[in-house]
DNA sequence: TTGTTTGCAAACCTTTTGCACGTTA
DNA sequence: TAACGTGCAAAAGGTTTGCAAACAA
């Protein structure tokens, strides 16, 4: 199974959040730091507890929950992370400037999301977006299941 | 703009849910049929506040929040009703038996949701679902953007 | 210095649960 | 009458906000 991002990618998005942050006026305080720096290892989503927790078993100091949702709801407002509604918990992730995207197949038995990406339903989508009377600027696709190893 | 589902279509599911809430066994209640009468006559999804809401502008007793959120967990197990996460809030709709669904398509602006139906999609979706690792059982899409109002 | 960022605790909101009472079959 | 359904209140998450101290520019 290959890769949803490649490492190159991870680093571009880093540098590119970065940037973003300076360009904005914000300053670089160690919670939102961390929280990028997090985020640019991922692949995929995760929630705010999810986070936290990760950069609690690294070193240095842990972050407060607030400020993990303060830093999360900053770089959504700059679209550099992608908020996900996969159920009862929001999920976060690195949002590709290219517009490169994956969507989410989520198992009703283990929980496990595996990331998605089909290009013909990505141009079905468009396809559709275009014809409505909405102006769409973006979607999500969650499927419904269970994974191949709960399926066994 | 052709309504999603039909008035007998409706109809139709008021009659099915009666009937597989006996057939499961299951009482006849104040709170949980004032639920599904409501559902009956929506063309998409409520949340349990707005359903409660909307109960309490009926005639006669108003259903508590819990037995609200009861019924429609029941609903839910019986696969009469569709829990959708289009945000924050977990919104929920009836599901019709042919399989017969839509998706939703969500105004970042008012927060207007539209129902939106799309064969070439289905079609996409399902030839993907085929070729993948996981047993997909259903799927939903979400769009965003803003709707005609907000957009002009 | 000035405005931003952070952490803590409290507040909030949605959803779930415990329990006693009413109701259905 | 025995089990189920309901309402109320309390509890339980997840997320947001107020505020004072720490910090970057």
């Amino acid at each position: 199974m290959s890769p949803v991002t490649t490492k190159s990618e991870r680093a571009e998005w880093a540098r590119h959040a970065e940037a973003s942050i300076t360009a904005a006026g914000l300053r670089a305080g160690g919670a939102r730091k961390a929280v990028v720096d997090l985020l640019a290892q991922q692949d995929c989503c995760l929630s705010a507890q999810e986070i936290r927790d990760a950069l609690a078993a690294e070193a240095g100091p842990t972050p407060g929950m607030a400020s993990v949702y303060r830093a999360l709801d900053t770089l959504a407002d700059l679209h550099l992370v992608h908020r996900v509604d996969l159920g009862q918990v929001a999920k976060y992730e690195p949002a590709h400037p290219g517009g490169d995207h994956h969507h989410h197949a989520v198992c009703r038995e283990c929980g496990a999301v595996v990331p998605i990406e089909d290009d013909a339903v990505e141009a079905a989508i468009h396809a559709m977006a275009d014809r409505l009377a909405f102006d769409v600027e973006g979607h999500d696709i969650t499927l419904r299941g269970r994974c191949a190893r709960c399926a066994r």
